[in-house]
DNA sequence: AACGATATCAACCGCCTCGTA
DNA sequence: GTACGAGGCGGTTGATATCGT
């Protein structure tokens, strides 16, 4: 991004913001190239965006990840990679520049002294993920257009289910098993007060304290399925 | 107290996708 | 078909805070 001759750069103060503010009260988001004339702020559009979805949207939750939040993050990031957008779509409030630096900074070397640790006992082989495409993700029919991509098994979701992705099953299964699976995975299990108990737990709390969040997980069908069939066995 | 090393996080940059003319 | 502009994303940088010596 080349920036215009004259638009101011770095750190905002409080008199941007509060401009910034009204104009998106004003005006509503979107048509972030009027916003800087609307706003009077001499910021190019994508200062003003950032400013608003990082910092400045109601109900942005700040501060410490609790461990559930830190737990379903790197079960994504595995899953995903670093697709911090659609990552942070699955935590409650959180932006995704703030998951990416709390990766960076702590979560990714905390999963990597994991990893240390469990290859000095574990011999690892390939196996086949899926990755899907997230920018294009809700105009695509599920799993027409997915990249394969290979990561070792010693990583997968969970100990207990790593069996069930093995290359020798997963490869005979059709893709939609396939995918559920992961999907089952990912969601299977979570620490809770440092006690491991069915994400089905985690989520129905997440769900009564905001439930349309989870109306806009259009990864694919399948993860659809998986959450309102989660959501049965909790509401039973 | 002073200084350097390291960690954290807000913001910028460049690229990609999509819509439209 | 293609050129262009806007929106959005992930990678990276730089300022500031914190820690260790």
């Amino acid at each position: 991004m080349s920036t215009p001759v004259g638009l101011r750069k770095g750190a905002w103060t409080e008199e941007e913001d509060k401009l910034l503010r009204k104009c998106i009260e004003k005006y509503g988001e979107g048509k972030w190239h009027q916003v800087p004339i609307n706003a009077g702020l001499n910021r190019c559009r994508k200062s003003c965006r950032l400013r608003w979805l990082n910092y400045l949207k109601p109900n942005i939750k700040r501060g410490d990840f609790t461990p559930d939040e830190d737990d379903l993050i790197i079960r994504l990031h595995k899953l995903l990679g670093n697709r911090w957008s659609l990552i942070s779509g699955r935590l409650l409030r959180r932006t995704a520049n703030d998951v990416k630096n709390h990766w960076n900074s702590r979560l990714q070397k905390k999963v990597l002294a994991r990893e240390e640790g469990k290859s000095k006992t574990q011999k690892t082989t390939k196996a086949t993920i899926l990755k899907p495409r997230p920018r294009t993700f809700k105009r695509i029919a599920p799993f027409s257009s997915r990249e394969n991509i290979t990561i070792e098994p010693n990583i997968l979701i969970t100990d207990q289910n790593s069996e069930n992705l093995s290359p020798s099953s997963s490869s005979s299964k059709p893709v939609e098993d396939e995918c559920t699976q992961w999907w089952s995975n990912l969601l299977d299990y979570v620490k809770i007060d440092g006690e491991t108990k069915p994400r089905s737990n985690a989520i129905s709390l997440e769900l009564q304290e905001e439930d349309h969040f989870w109306n806009d997980f259009s990864l694919d069908k399948d993860i659809w399925q998986l959450l309102s069939s989660e959501n049965d066995i909790v509401m039973q």
